[in-house]
DNA sequence: CCTGAAAACGATTAGAA
DNA sequence: TTCTAATCGTTTTCAGG
C-alpha cells in the first residue's frame, strides 16, 4: 500500500512544495501518472495536509517571537482555549501540554509593544494566566521532515 | 516597491505554496507574467525562503513531539548547541531564548521510547541538562501567515 | 498499479507601452 | 512594472498491459 516510493515522494516534496510532477517522477524513477496518482491519494489520506509558502518574518513584519505558556485562572470553567483564542492571528501554534501548564503557545509579533497587547488580549480572551518566554534567535526552525515509516491506511 | 499585491500573493501561496501562477494572477487581478515577477521578486530577496508540505505526524510515524529546554552544564564551554545538535533529524526547531533555559527544541519522534534516547543523545551531544515537555495534543500549529507590513529590500 | 501518448492547460519569454 | 501573444513545458486523461 505505501512503500519507499511514497517515501521518497513525500521527503522531495517536504523540501520543495512547488516541484513539478516531472520533476517528482524523476526523483522517484517513475511515470509521472504514477507520481501524479500516488500524490493524490497522499493527498486524499490526508497524509499530506496542505502546502506552504515558508517566509522570513523579519522581512514580513513580524520579527519578534515568544512562546507562552497558559494556565486556566479558574480551574472549575469549561477549559476551551485554544477556541477562545483561534482569533488572534498572532498565535501560529496551540498545544496542550503535560507540566505546569496547560496550553504551550507560539506567537509572532511586530513588537515588544505588540507582544505585551497580545498577552493581554489572550489573559483576556481566554481567563488564563501567562508565562511568556521570548525567543532571541531562531537558529532553524520548519526543518523538512523525514518521515520515519510513512502508515498505510 | 512593494505593496497590497504582493501582501496577496503572500498571502495567497501562504495558504496553497502548489497554487498556479494563472490562480494566483486571479486572486490578485494581475497578468500572469506579471504575478510571476513579483513572485521571483520575492523569491530572490528571500521574503520567500522556501515551499514546504504539511505532513500528518501521526501517518508519517512521528505522533510524540515535546518541547526540550536546555541549558549547559559548563557554562565557560563554548555555547554552540545549535550546531552541535543539528544533525539530530528528530529536532524540528532550534531557538535561543530568554528565560531559565538557554535554548528551545521542538522535536518529533515516533514513541516514548524513542524520545527517551533522543534526551539522552541531546545530552551527550550537547553537553546540556534538559527539561521536556510532552505535548499532549495540538490544536493547531503551521497557521498560514498574514503578514503584516512586508518591507522592502 | 504501471506506462505511454494525445489533448488541455499553465509557464515562460520577447516585444511593446 | 505591466500587458499580449507565441513558444515551450507540464498536467491530465485515457487506452492498454
Amino acid at each position: 500500500m505505501d512503500d519507499s516510493v511514497d517515501h521518497a515522494i513525500l521527503s522531495a516534496i517536504s523540501r520543495d512544495a512547488r516541484a513539478t510532477l516531472s520533476q517528482l517522477s524523476e526523483a522517484v524513477g517513475l511515470s509521472v501518472s504514477a507520481v501524479q496518482s500516488r500524490l493524490k491519494r497522499l493527498e486524499t489520506r490526508g497524509v499530506i495536509s496542505g502546502y506552504r509558502a515558508v517566509l522570513d518574518p523579519e522581512q514580513v513584519g513580524t520579527p519578534l517571537s515568544a512562546f507562552i505558556e497558559i494556565a486556566p485562572l479558574d480551574p472549575a470553567q469549561p477549559d476551551n482555549a485554544p477556541e477562545r483564542l483561534e482569533h488572534l492571528d498572532a498565535i501560529e501554534a496551540c498545544h496542550s501540554i503535560a507540566g505546569d501548564a496547560a496550553y504551550m503557545l507560539f506567537v509572532r509579533v511586530p513588537s515588544p509593544r505588540a507582544l505585551e497587547d497580545l498577552v493581554r488580549d489572550i489573559r483576556l480572551a481566554a481567563n488564563v494566566s501567562t508565562r511568556t518566554t521570548v525567543v532571541l534567535q531562531t537558529y532553524y526552525e520548519n526543518r523538512p521532515i523525514i518521515p520515519v515509516g510513512a502508515a498505510g491506511a
